[in-house]
RNA sequence: GGUCCUGUAGCUCAACUGGAUAGAGCAACUGCCUUCUAAGCAGUAGGUUUCAGGUUCGAGUCCUGACAGGAUCACCA
């Protein structure tokens, strides 16, 4: 970073020396030069071509001469059209290795002072995880992480819905069929009991639709009038008034459910600080649709209801509460965002949550900005696309849901066979055999849903996906044990790889400077993936810096080098691509092993 | 129908926010284990960036219009 804003300063300079004219600093940006060319940054010369009032070629010597006459770090230009190649010194790069090699943990950065919190995972509470909510999950927590590597504080916050019309159904079949059954009677994670029940209502359902059909009710009639939907609305009612034998029912089951949800996040490795729950945030908002009337952001109709314009923004008008005075989705969201500034006086608000609700959030955030909320400005929808399937689209009903829990069990067996193939497991104990399995398993998971940009729909394959070459976690996992075996080595044979193994150390190999380059840029990326909430920027990195270790790793030998100076050098830039490694990881929640 | 998102190699994805001859991985093919872990490295092949216009020194990226896929537009959540 520093070495890029001394030039950068540089140039400035140049331009009020040589042209006369003043650039601000932000006007001014190196990119990194292409392979094909001699250079490490590139400098742009055609915006600037009406400052110099020379063509590129000249204005490019020009420019390049005054640079490395006045620019210590700067040994070498040249010049291909418009673009300015500019090479720096050796024994600047050591300067920079040097300086990042004093930080103990990259991924560290000074507090900022802004609390955010990040929303996601949401589940409902009437059936288990799948695989739309893997992407969801990984996104929230990595995103999380990234924001407190930013500087941020961080509520990472789960809100379940817990009541309505589905959980009723779950609880209605549960009454009819389930005799009594339990986890413990049936072996099954109480999340997938409740699932079970979920998917027993909508068959039985559809048996009543049909009867009724066939005795001449119409499709809409027929689904109205089956005994066991009424049932489930009876059932809602109840609940909203507190019915003793509904609410222990219903008690009942969500804490199952929650006993099956912990089991799985767990398993996911993700973590919340705080948990909302519907139950008690679902009559939220209605005093905000009062003030908002008072404020004339909102406006009544003839029935009651009560209504937002948003035309002059683009979108339609809204409905914020029924004309019978009872809420809609968004009266309870709009409850629920001051609910979250009360407690934690946030300074932003990310919202996890898929693409098919871009209009809802759109609409949400608008309203809380018309109302003055200090938080507005904060408040960002991480929206994401839908993980599709080789058949398409994944549909509970006709049974094409990936379970989370199987998925997660079945990546974590092909680790445990894939490494039994390549028979590396030597040395292993059970439990850390066993240990080292999830640890791949799950990495090649998370990383496979985040290397993707959140907001693009991606494709699943069961079969393909589950790879661990190429651009994969395992790829990146296993760079990491390759580094950890050499330190071991360095280690043992006593290696003194601190910056005084390498004080004098002034000449470096093409493949030691790429990494260099590599490493230098990971606080560029850890900003870039804080700024668009994007954990695929890290991901992408990660990869990058892998590979560029193992070709460094391929070309270089370590332990046959006899200069004791270039020795302890190669062991210290792997020692910093291994932290890097591991502190990239981290942020996107994946384990990276000491041996694989 | 209105609005929003997406469209890049056979497949899965990149492209530093407008820069050079569009890059990786998988799959295919060719080399490299007597040397620090071959879950690796090097190489070959694979492209009219869906199409048609426009903006400018320069467009995968920006604007317009088609086409294709998806989402959304409930007094549902």
């Amino acid at each position: 970073m520093e070495l890029q804003e001394k030039i950068i300063s540089t140039i400035q300079i140049a331009f009020k020396d040589l042209f006369e004219h003043d650039l601000n600093t932000e006007g001014i940006s190196l990119q990194p030069t292409r392979k094909e060319f001699e250079g490490t940054f590139t400098f742009v010369i055609f915006p600037f071509l009406k400052v110099t009032k020379l063509n590129p070629e000249a204005s490019g010597n020009k420019l390049g001469e005054y640079l490395v006459a006045n620019c210590a770090e700067i040994t070498a230009y040249n010049v291909v059209k418009g673009f300015l190649n500019l090479s720096v010194s050796e024994s600047s790069w050591m300067n920079v290795f040097r300086n990042i090699y004093e930080n103990p943990n990259p991924a560290q950065t000074t507090p900022n002072g802004m609390k955010v919190m990040v929303e996601y995972s949401s589940p409902n509470t009437n059936k288990p995880l799948h695989l739309g909510h893997l992407r969801n999950n990984f996104l929230g927590f990595a995103v999380s992480q990234i924001l407190e590597a930013n500087g941020y504080e961080v509520i990472k916050a789960n809100l379940v819905n817990d009541r309505g019309i589905h959980i009723c159904k779950s609880m209605v079949a549960y009454k009819h069929f389930g005799n009594g059954e339990t986890p413990e009677s049936s072996g099954l994670k109480g999340d997938h009991l409740a699932g079970k029940y979920y998917v027993i209502f909508d068959k039985e359902y559809k048996k009543q639709i049909n009867t009724l059909k066939e005795q001449g009710s119409t499709e809409d009639e027929a689904k109205k009038s089956a005994p066991l939907i009424l049932e489930a609305q009876e059932m809602l009612r109840l609940w909203e008034a507190g019915d003793k034998e509904t609410v222990d029912l219903w008690k009942k089951m969500n804490t199952w459910v929650y006993e099956g949800f912990d089991m799985t996040y767990k398993k996911m490795g993700v973590s919340f600080d705080k948990f909302y729950y519907e139950s008690n945030t679902y009559l939220l908002g209605k005093d905000i649709v009062a003030e908002g009337l008072e404020k004339g952001v909102f406006f009544k109709k003839e029935n009651g209801s009560v209504w937002v314009d948003l035309t002059a923004e683009g979108l339609d008008e809204k409905l914020v509460l029924r004309g019978d005075g009872t809420s809609v989705y968004i009266t309870q969201d709009l409850g629920t965002a001051d609910l979250k500034y009360d407690d934690f006086k946030i300074d932003k608000s990310v919202y996890v949550v898929g693409n098919e609700q871009d209009y809802h959030f759109d609409v949400l955030f608008k309203i809380m900005r018309k109302l003055g909320r200090p938080y507005g400005d904060g408040l960002h929808h991480l929206s994401y696309g839908m993980v599709d399937l080789p058949t398409g689209k994944m549909k509970s009903r006709e049974g094409t849901v990936v379970d989370a829990d199987d998925l997660i069990q079945e990546m974590i067996d092909t680790a445990e066979s894939h490494t039994k193939e390549l028979g590396k497991i030597d040395g292993f104990n059970e439990e850390e055999a066993k240990e080292l399995y999830e640890t791949l398993g799950l990495g090649a998971l998370k990383y496979f849903l985040l290397k993707v940009d959140p907001k693009k729909r991606m494709l699943f394959n069961p079969q393909e996906s589950i790879e661990f070459q190429g651009n994969t976690g395992p790829f990146i996992q296993y760079s990491h044990a390759r580094i950890a075996s050499i330190l071991r080595k360095a280690d043992q044979v006593g290696v003194d790889y601190s910056l005084n193994g390498f004080e004098e150390l002034e000449k470096l190999e093409g493949a030691e400077r790429d990494l260099i380059v590599m490493l230098n840029d990971f606080q560029k990326k850890l900003k870039i993936a804080g700024e668009e909430y994007s954990p695929s920027v890290i991901a992408q990195y990660m990869f990058d810096l892998a590979k560029e270790y193992n070709r460094f790793y391929a070309e270089l030998s370590i332990f046959n080098e006899t200069n004791a100076q270039v020795q302890a050098f190669r062991i210290a830039i792997s020692a910093q691509t291994a932290k890097t490694i591991k502190a990239g990881m981290k942020l996107l929640g994946i384990n990276v092993p000491d041996r694989m």
